[in-house]
DNA sequence: GCTTCTCGTAAGCTGAGCTGATGCTCGACG
DNA sequence: CGTCGAGCATCAGCTCAGCTTACGAGAAGC
């Protein structure tokens, strides 16, 4: 019978690329993770691994064990939720990870809303950089994550999490010192995120749709300052509606018809959890009137 | 996360009832066992076992629980075959339990037939109780078994098991020393297997079905020392097709309508093993004709 | 009441599997 | 072309999960 916790390393080691980063991600020592591999290989009895310069590459025959570890690994945690049901009162801890503008605005009434109804629960929310969500859950160092996608940006359903439906979907604006769209300001500089990022592309993708590639002049996430900087005469942004709250003066919101949509990202079947479903409710009870869910 | 090793023994306890079989099934202490469930229900968070009496039983959230469990095992156990498919050359072990009977009239024909395909392949046949079947495979004794059933007798499937469809279908005879119906055997003594086999169960509702309740003279398991009581005058008996090479003198076998199968049964998920569903079709190959594969 | 069967707990030991050190190989860079 | 760093494998050594053995408690059967 193959080892569950091996084929988790080997889940871990297809997403990652690298057994360093499996080591990283689950807090092993690289050798650890070697010495479990190499002894998944033998009680398989075929190759799984291949040295490949100096990293490993996973064979036909490992990928396709992953595609079944996915599986075993879904069905796991759907009994895990299955039993957490048959717990009465919610209890324990639900580690929650965040991106910064939903931390502010959605998660404070989401907490105090799932408080209400599950005294027991104790949330612990973590600011997460969006890039490394996948790896945090799957590592279980997060039980459920808030992840946006933008209309321009598909999102590309990453294997071995599953996400809800939409919980709120914002409009985009385009900040400026005057009204006007985005075609507009094919020569103005442009304040973005850091490339990389999802809101990178998003901004990328919307100039270069109204004709145009973005004359870039600074990388900043955080769309407070962000709008500081337009309000101050350096560009012009594209932020989210959550990203809007208290415009300094001079700055000038034009709505867009361009949307982000915010999600409920977990293990795949984790979905059933009853501290995640209630969690995810709560979401869509804090939503703020007028970002309906959406689909 | 959920321990696999774990689940697999609250199975096993689903199954066998008490944690001294299941022990005495995978070869531990009941003491192990007993601590490794403790493990388990203190990792899921909700009682699993109930002590009734001096023995144990399952709540409903440890039933619920091991259905999860079974198709976790049939998962893995896919796994392992779809992987064993990769391998270049079948070889290793292969493990075959059997009934008498078939040991007798269809193992050998298979073995060489299945040697011929697969050199590499060592099988190694074990006459087995059919009531044990079940478990041995189960707990990893057996890969493959030869199973019967019998048209009056349904075969309830066993969970976290599969099987093929009949690999061959056998008519049962009436042995006696005149020709007859099962009808006209109502005052005649009976030989018959010892009850709580699937061969007791099956004489006692024909003779039921034909009106009468047999008088039950010896309970003999082996079909040619039935024959043989059979030709000394002690009774008479229901012998499938198998079991009359050779009747001694004065026996005559009198076919019935009614049927005995066999079929081959492996852990759910082991069915895509390629070493398996080689035996398989050597069975098939094997079989003498005139019986039919059958439905 | 005594025996027998079952499960649970305690104590002690063994081996799977971890860490940390070392060495090798490959690619990048001056 | 040599050096350096990143990444993986291997070895030695240690720790703890989990096994066995021994014992005790409670329930069924004679």
């Amino acid at each position: 019978m193959l080892d569950v916790r091996r084929l988790r390393l080997l889940r871990e080691l297809a997403h990652l690329g690298t057994i360093a980063a499996v080591a990283e991600a689950l807090s092993f020592s690289p050798s650890a993770v070697s010495q479990q591999l190499s002894a998944l290989e033998k009680e398989a009895g075929v190759p799984l691994l291949e040295r490949t310069g100096r990293r490993v590459t996973l064979t036909p025959a490992g990928r396709n064990l992953v595609r079944h570890a996915e599986s075993v690994l879904a069905l796991l945690e759907q009994a895990g939720a299955e039993l957490a049901h048959a717990k009465r009162g919610l209890a324990g801890p639900l580690r929650i990870g965040t991106y910064p503008s939903a931390a502010r605005a959605i998660i404070p009434a989401a907490l105090a809303e799932l408080a209400a109804w599950h005294p027991g629960l104790e949330p612990m929310v973590t600011e997460v950089d969006p890039a490394a969500v996948g790896a945090a859950l799957r590592a279980g160092e997060l039980d459920v994550a808030l992840v946006h996608e933008y209309d321009l940006v598909p999102a590309d359903p990453e294997p071995g999490l599953a996400v809800t439906r939409p919980v709120f979907t914002e409009p985009m604006y385009l900040a400026a010192r005057h009204p006007g769209t985005v075609a507009e300001q094919r020569g103005a500089p442009w304040i973005m995120s850091p490339p990389g990022t999802l809101c990178h592309s998003m901004a990328v993708r919307a100039c270069e749709s109204a004709g145009f590639a973005p004359r870039i002049r600074h990388q900043i996430d955080d769309f407070t300052t962000v709008l500081a900087l337009v309000g101050a005469g350096q560009g012009v942004a594209l932020v989210p509606h959550l990203g809007t709250a208290e415009p300094p003066p001079g700055v000038v919101l034009t709505r867009l018809p361009m949307y982000r949509r915010t999600r409920a990202a977990f293990r795949a079947g984790a979905g059933s959890h009853p501290a995640i479903s209630a969690f995810v409710s709560a979401l869509h009870t804090a939503v703020p009137p007028g970002l309906g869910g959406g689909s």
